[in-house]
DNA sequence: TCTCGATGCCGACATTGTTGACATCGGAGT
DNA sequence: ACTCCGATGTCAACAATGTCGGCATCGAGA
């Protein structure tokens, strides 16, 4: 179970992590998510899935007290662990490598 | 369930048929992948997700009699169909989109 | 005929995906 | 202080996908 491959929705919530760096809590992943790749997501597929990429070791989490300017409650906030970037890099580079040789079929439209 | 998202191994899978062209039949896809995505496959996984796939819509198979020179049992073989390259596509977008801003922490070791 | 390797298919179970409800916290307004 | 409300967190349940291992079948050749 240790390293075993990544679902669809794990790696575009991993990569989403990244993207946000210190502000990655749930509803911001949510965003990253809908912004960019343009599919809906519930909220609770999100929490969801940061938590099993936690208990696999993939994610770490902190609480964060309600503190600066804005929001009053405390969030969790999560970040990548080492583990969490090496499964990552395996899971897209399978398919960058399943990729040569295709790419005049993949171009978009 | 007409469009919904593809799985890790689904797409795959898609990648390997559109690889192999006319020899895309369940062995060839197996090795197609292990080759070059170094990770071992079971043979039922391929068996199961091809069948899934048609049932989707996103393949279509033929049979095909023992000809040529070779083999001597007939095979069932498989194409992608526009449906199957269409949602190849989709799925393969949100994570290149995703990608965009963090290639940097995704370069291989 | 018997055995063997290759191929196809299936049942069972593990993991991941997704939804919708419910709980809780703080702030705004009264 | 109280009530409402939006934002956030958590969970149970079910659907879809991933994975394995076994069994059946076909043809080739001993």
């Amino acid at each position: 179970m240790a390293s075993g491959p990544l679902g669809e929705f794990e790696v575009l919530v991993l990569m989403a992590v990244l993207h946000l760096g210190e502000g990655a809590y749930p509803p911001a992943v949510r965003s990253a998510i809908e912004g960019r790749t343009g599919r809906p997501v519930s909220r609770g597929a999100v929490y969801v899935t940061l938590d099993r990429l936690e208990s696999k070791r993939l994610l770490a989490s902190r609480l964060e007290a309600a503190e600066s300017v804005a929001a009053g409650r405390q969030r969790r906030f999560y970040r990548t662990s080492l583990r969490g970037l090496q499964a990552l890099r395996r899971a897209l580079s399978a398919v960058q490598r399943m990729r040569v040789g295709i790419e005049p079929l993949l171009e978009d439209r």
